[in-house]
DNA sequence: GTTGAGCGTT
């Protein structure tokens, strides 16, 4: 068995991958119409349960929809539901695809910075981009090698 | 109200 993949022996923890999304309070929607708005999306996946928020994705500079959105349920089960119920539905047209995110959220640009090497072994730092969300997905990976770069990127450095 | 695959930095 010279390529046996043991389980084990990966260290990565389990994130779902695009083809197979992890089961997960937020769905994502893809194929919107540019017509289709927030409050319609909710209208739709309320159906299925508590809605804590939806977002579409706008383009920056048109301000137009992407054509598609992120809904946040607040149970998991109902996420389950409406992802297949609401799958292939449609909606102003056009037929939507609704997946468990992979993606929590946007990234949030500017905590209190500290401008000292990242220790990641001491959770005090931690806090700085720790309050509020659901991270969850591969922060740490994330933050621990390109947050230098992404404050120079905004100026901040 | 054009186009259509997409996982996001209001």
């Amino acid at each position: 068995h010279s390529h046996s993949h043991s389980p084990m022996s990966t260290r990565r923890r389990h994130v779902g991958n695009r083809a197979n999304p992890d089961p997960n309070c937020c769905l994502g929607v893809f194929g919107l119409s540019l017509y289709t708005t927030e409050r319609d999306l909710r209208e739709v996946f309320s159906k299925y349960g508590p809605i804590a928020d939806v977002s579409i994705v706008y383009d920056q500079q048109s301000r137009r929809s992407r054509g598609f959105a992120f809904v946040y349920f607040e149970n998991v089960d109902d996420a389950k539901e409406a992802k297949e119920r609401a799958n292939g539905m449609e909606l102003d047209g056009r037929r939507i695809r609704v997946d468990f995110s992979i993606t929590k959220r946007p990234h949030t640009p500017t905590p209190g910075i500290y401008m000292g090497r990242p220790t990641y072994g001491s959770s005090r730092r931690r806090d700085y981009y720790d309050r509020g969300y659901d991270r969850g997905y591969d922060d740490r990976d994330y933050y621990s090698r390109s947050y230098r770069e992404m404050f120079m990127t905004l100026g901040i450095l």
